[in-house]
DNA sequence: ATGGTGGATGTTCCA
């Protein structure tokens, strides 16, 4: 059985951040790696920057400024472009693709779900509504996938859905990430098709963050994360997960970003 | 209760 080996990172600039992809390359020897938040407009690309570092499969949609995802792989893909343009918006927040497998194609999902502002009130803040009408139309989407498999489903959902998935389950219920009617939503979208490769290994009553904020200098001491970057996977493929790795050290790399890339090694 | 930092852009928005 083959395997493959799915990274999954919010690189916050991709232009600013490519050189720090040859430490994630060499941590986790990943075969594909999805990027979000890539700020790169698709003719800025940077193709040439990319190309030493062996993975001539690449698709990406990006915009100016904000936004923008990419994936990058070692082995063959071909963009998929079946699902719709996400509450109408253009926005450049999901990239989906079929890789080449021995054991048959995989259908992967790179996804940058909208943050949501701070306010957690539809009313006040059209930001969140955005958020969850995002969540819900995406979990309408692939729950009218009958006979969805072989698929993977990644990127940073912006959600940290379990109580042990933040540092203070009691203070982050009104904060826009970890709000009662954005982990509903998530549950139910994952719920939709999908199991969570990364809890499948890591017990519920442990802490698992991918995220701190910039804000927070001595992030490593104080460790008040979020987990809101995700892999997860179809249940036929969920026999086949092998490993998970978050890679906290990533948070200190020199000029890094606030999340850390998140890998999953499947069996495929 | 507030502000703390960082990126892209351009004198502010987004996270």
């Amino acid at each position: 059985m083959a395997s493959l080996r799915i990274a999954t990172w919010n690189i916050n600039s991709l232009r600013l951040r490519v050189g720090l992809l040859t430490h994630l390359i060499e941590a986790l020897r990943p075969d594909v790696i999805c990027l979000q938040e890539t700020k790169v407009p698709d003719p800025l690309f940077p193709t040439e920057d990319l190309a030493p570092l062996g993975f001539p499969h690449t698709v990406f949609r990006g915009m100016k400024g904000y936004n923008g995802v990419a994936i990058l792989s070692r082995v063959p893909l071909a963009v998929m472009d079946t699902a719709p343009d996400w509450c109408a918006k253009g926005d450049c927040r999901h990239v989906a693709a079929s890789l080449q497998s021995p054991g048959g194609p995989v259908e992967l999902h790179n996804f940058y779900v909208p943050a949501g502002g701070d306010v957690p009130d539809r009313a006040a803040n059209p930001k969140y509504g955005h958020k969850l009408d995002f969540i819900a139309e995406a979990r309408m989407w692939f729950a009218a996938r009958t006979g969805l498999a072989r698929a993977v489903l990644v990127g940073d959902l912006n959600i940290a859905p379990m109580e042990h998935d933040v540092w203070s389950h009691k203070q982050l219920l009104g904060v826009v990430s970890h709000t009662p009617a954005e982990t509903a939503g998530l549950d139910a979208w994952m719920n939709a098709g999908f199991v969570d490769a990364v809890r499948h290994f890591v017990p519920a009553d442990q802490k698992l963050y991918t995220w701190w904020s910039y804000r927070n200098q001595d992030w490593r001491g104080s460790d008040r994360g979020r987990r809101l970057d995700h892999i997860w996977v179809t249940p036929d493929l969920a026999a086949g997960l092998r490993s998970q790795t978050i890679l906290r050290d990533a948070r200190d790399w020199p000029r890094g970003s606030d999340h850390v890339p998140v890998c999953v090694e499947i069996g495929v």
